[in-house]
DNA sequence: CAAGCGTGGGT
DNA sequence: TACCCAAGCTT
């Protein structure tokens, strides 16, 4: 059963207030025939993964120089693509990027396939991405369910079961809504809908083109919609990192194992992160020298615990070993990074802040 | 299948 | 300040 009179309100609004986004084919070109490129549709919905728009569109602007096709993304080193990604989060998309793009040109000859079930087997990409791709890239009438299609179908249709729940009543609902017709635009449409009108506090219900059906706005309960099982709060842990320095200026780095929190990302060696309550362990340096104690921590907020970070730093070390460059550290490994080849930026936000405070102490020194 | 997995912005 | 929230996926 579709719906052919909500979906075509929102598309009528969609037409003039579609968002202009670097991915996106607007619904004027998309009309004239324009199709989006799979690889940047794929690249810049994998990004947007739990992540808002104005942080993605630096990412996606410099992912896109760097790597034009899936192609050139698949033949990229690990560490760059890390790199890259560094300060975006969920770095586990970063690996599956990399393992998906090598998929693609591996199993698929460098072409992305056009369908839900072909693109759900793919690394990274889950029910929502392979509808968001092949509606959007190929115009197949999937049915997109994200957090904003959850809250606009809460709404709608005046749900008051919680999340999550209630997401298989509200993917239903959404089906049901999913036009034959333009179904890339209509795709966008509903998420821009819940973006910038249907938003999760204040919603604009009086410019709302579903103002009409909604059943919520009728009940008055749209800004108290969808209903979300309460959140257990976060525990705080306590660790130590070791920022050092050569006399040549190379720091000390590792490389993070590959699975697990923040895992195959650049940083600085340490002492496992646990809770405030147990013993923080023997905090055992990287190298011999004399670590002194920063005074302050590094405060952080992952997804699940709060991290109070200690910072020991030394300077004038030896490089023993020599220096390594850091997109060449497998996994697991420690090097010292040259200095001309160290960015801060290419380190996840909780190393640079550590970083930040261990720079202002040794600029201090001199 | 509940939990693990980042970060920055808004209120 | 301390939440809440964002175009989810994997195990």
């Amino acid at each position: 059963m579709r719906d052919g009179a909500t979906s075509g309100a929102l598309l009528d609004w969609y037409d003039i207030h579609a968002r202009d986004m670097p991915w996106r084919v607007s619904p004027a070109d998309r009309a004239a025939g324009v199709r989006p490129d799979p690889y940047r549709v794929w690249l810049s919905e994998v990004m947007l993964q739990q992540t808002t728009v104005a942080a993605v569109r630096d990412y996606f602007a410099r992912f896109t120089a760097l790597w034009p096709t899936v192609g050139d993304l698949a033949a990229a080193e690990d560490g760059r693509v890390m790199a890259e990604w560094a300060g975006l989060g969920y770095y586990a998309r970063a690996r599956n990027l990399l393992k998906c793009a090598r998929a693609v040109v591996r199993d698929h000859g460098g072409v992305f396939p056009d369908t839900r079930e072909a693109l759900m087997s793919l690394p990274g990409i889950g029910p929502y991405t392979a509808s968001a791709i092949s509606a959007i890239a190929f115009d197949r009438a999937e049915t997109v369910v994200d957090g904003n299609v959850e809250r606009v179908m809460a709404r709608l249709h005046d749900v008051h079961t919680p999340l999550p729940a209630a997401k298989p009543e509200l993917t239903a609902l959404a089906a049901l809504h999913t036009p034959e017709a333009r179904p890339g635009d209509y795709a966008q449409a509903v998420m821009d809908l819940g973006a910038t009108i249907c938003t999760p506090r204040s919603p604009a219900c009086g410019i709302c083109p579903w103002r009409d059906p909604c059943a919520a706005r009728a009940e008055g309960t749209a800004p108290e919609l969808p209903k979300k099982t309460p959140k257990k709060q976060k525990p705080v842990r306590h660790g130590v990192v070791f920022i050092g320095r050569s006399r040549d200026g190379a720091w000390l780095m590792e490389r993070r194992p590959e699975s697990g929190l923040l895992g195959g990302t650049l940083g600085w060696p340490g002492t496992a992160w646990v809770a405030v309550s147990e013993e923080v362990p023997e905090a055992i340096p990287p190298a011999e020298a004399e670590w002194r104690l920063l005074p302050a921590e590094a405060l952080h907020t992952f997804t699940h615990f709060h991290l109070r970070l200690s910072i020991m730093v030394a300077e004038g070390l030896p490089a023993s070993g020599g220096e390594t460059a850091s997109a060449t550290l497998r996994p697991g490994a420690q090097g010292w990074v040259p200095r001309g080849d160290f960015r801060p930026s290419d380190m996840p936000t909780v190393m640079r802040k550590a970083f930040d405070l261990a720079r202002s102490a040794m600029d201090n020194d001199a």
